[in-house]
DNA sequence: GTTTTTCTTGAATGAACCTTCAAGAAAATA
DNA sequence: TATTTTCTTGAAGGTTCATTCAAGAAAAAC
């Protein structure tokens, strides 16, 4: 069965969505990504393929990560406004103890690849319908137990929350005070649930 | 007084910016910008200096454009609700109309390079400001109409329309549909004046 | 018309980039 | 232990990049 792998998979491919996450999919050179994983770029390009892979990968280690984190929010939330609450809450304390705003991956890769139309940024697309979807489910349950203020179709207010997430993406990018994106998010969620 | 030169200023800031526009600052080139500027590199050296200062130049093209746009907007419009309709209408069409979904040359390149903490980061960020102001302008002349339902300080009402804005642009890079970016224009809307 | 100044041209430069690959090292198998 | 298979190494290849510059062209000044 030959030699086997020196490194974790999942392990390295962590370390090189770090890289992406800070710098951008053309400002993470081979170079920066081979010093963060610790491996040569023999070992990269034989586990990943290509640079365009790799960030493939990247991309769907962290949506299965943020997703799941959006799944535990929900199932230990008694109402959905609680449950956005908290989802905004951990966008904007990251936002804010990060001295370098990386923001989410995802949004920084559709606005950097969405032009080219490579496989990019039609993942990063994916991945936002799922979060929409993922909304939708919460805001179900609301509207059956009375919770809703707000009497339009659920998949328009999901949009509306997901379009506040990148507000408060945006917006931390562009070092806003904390006060700031939680007024966005006191505006937000008053609009939805009164 | 030596040779005149044989390209306007503004018409080639204009064409660099179209190409800043549509694929970022690293996706392009030199190469790219002489073919749509009609110059050779020694030309736009000497013209603008280096590839940076060129961006710098497009993104003060581009922000006097828009908030001149803005200003436009709002002394033709009778009330701040209209003001903020046309606009986040104009940012709609605009998403819809374009094949390729630009979106906004501050937000891309705000997203793109203020990790990098260069000079494109910070004037994308004092851009952003600028556009706040002239938001909590409208909404001040708002307030004493009596047009606002939302009874918060202009300025974080000012705060999250300009966060609207921000979910329109993204929002439009993902390929939303239309009528899902008029549902986020209407719930903003609605949460601000009623 | 001559000189001076400035602009234009486009090839050259040198660095940085992504990717490949031959040689060596290590683990698994026989 | 010998062999086979696989992984690791790191330099080399070939491209692309941003930038410079010497030579030529054109406009202004004299």
């Amino acid at each position: 069965m030959g030699r086997t792998a020196e490194f974790e998979r999942d392990l390295v491919l962590e370390q090189a969505m770090e890289v992406f996450w800070e710098r951008g999919y053309y400002g993470s050179s081979i170079g920066d990504l081979k010093s963060a994983m610790g491996l040569n770029p023999g070992s990269i390009y034989a586990a990943f393929g290509s640079k365009e892979k790799l960030l493939l990968a990247c991309l769907e280690h962290y949506s299965s990560m943020a997703q799941a984190r959006f799944r535990d929010i929900e199932r230990s939330s008694s109402s959905a406004k609680e449950a956005f609450l908290k989802i905004f809450d951990s966008i904007i304390n990251q936002m804010d103890s990060e001295q370098t705003c990386r923001g989410c991956l995802i949004i920084n890769t559709l606005l950097e690849l969405a032009s080219h139309e490579g496989a990019g940024g039609s993942a990063a697309r994916q991945y936002l319908e799922t979060n929409r979807e993922i909304f939708s489910e919460i805001l179900e349950d609301a509207k059956i137990t009375g919770e809703l203020k707000s009497s339009r179709p659920v998949d328009e207010i999901a949009a509306f929350l997901l379009g506040t997430v990148f507000s408060l993406r945006v917006m931390g990018k562009a070092k806003a005070e904390k006060e700031t994106l939680e007024s966005i998010r006191d505006q937000s969620l008053n609009q939805v649930f009164g």
